[in-house]
DNA sequence: GCCAACGTTGGC
DNA sequence: GCCAACGTTGGC
């Protein structure tokens, strides 16, 4: 199993709006960045992620489950973009912040840390555990 | 609100 | 195929 990191501006769908869903499934549409589409096109069913607000928030607040594999976004006819299905699992009982993820040295090769661009990144096992840890969150892992 | 980093576009 | 110009993202 792999784990992956979904960025979300709140404004745009926050982690309140996928929770909501749960335990249904959720499209990650509107990527359009290859390198974003090809990591989800490399997710399988059952894999995990963390979902992070950007902008104002800038912490990790939940964790998701991948249900879909990748597919058609259904948001755009061009066939270059593709997006994963995930749900929400839990929340994360105290948000991990960047902050402490930059302040952590087990965290300080995480993606998140040096590419805060990327829209869909790979977590490694023992980062995802690092926060998992931070967040209070034993269940996650 | 600013700016750095990054990705994309298009002219050559 | 290179690179300058431009647009977007996101942290500060």
């Amino acid at each position: 199993m792999q784990y992956w990191l979904f960025k979300s501006e709140p404004s745009t769908w926050s982690w309140q709006q996928q929770l909501a869903k749960a335990p249904e499934c959720e499209e990650w549409d509107g990527v359009r960045n290859y390198q974003a589409r090809n990591y989800m096109r490399q997710m399988k069913t059952g894999d995990r992620g963390f979902f992070y607000h950007s902008q104002k928030e800038k912490a990790i607040v939940g964790i998701v489950e991948v249900c879909v594999e990748a597919h058609p976004d259904s948001t755009t006819d061009d066939p270059r973009w593709e997006c994963v299905d995930i749900r929400a699992i839990q929340s994360m009982p105290d948000p991990v912040t960047l902050a402490m993820c930059k302040q952590d040295p087990r965290l300080k090769d995480m993606v998140l840390v040096n590419n805060s661009r990327l829209s869909v990144q790979p977590v490694r096992p023992d980062e995802w555990k690092a926060v998992c840890e931070l967040g209070g969150c034993n269940t996650g892992y």
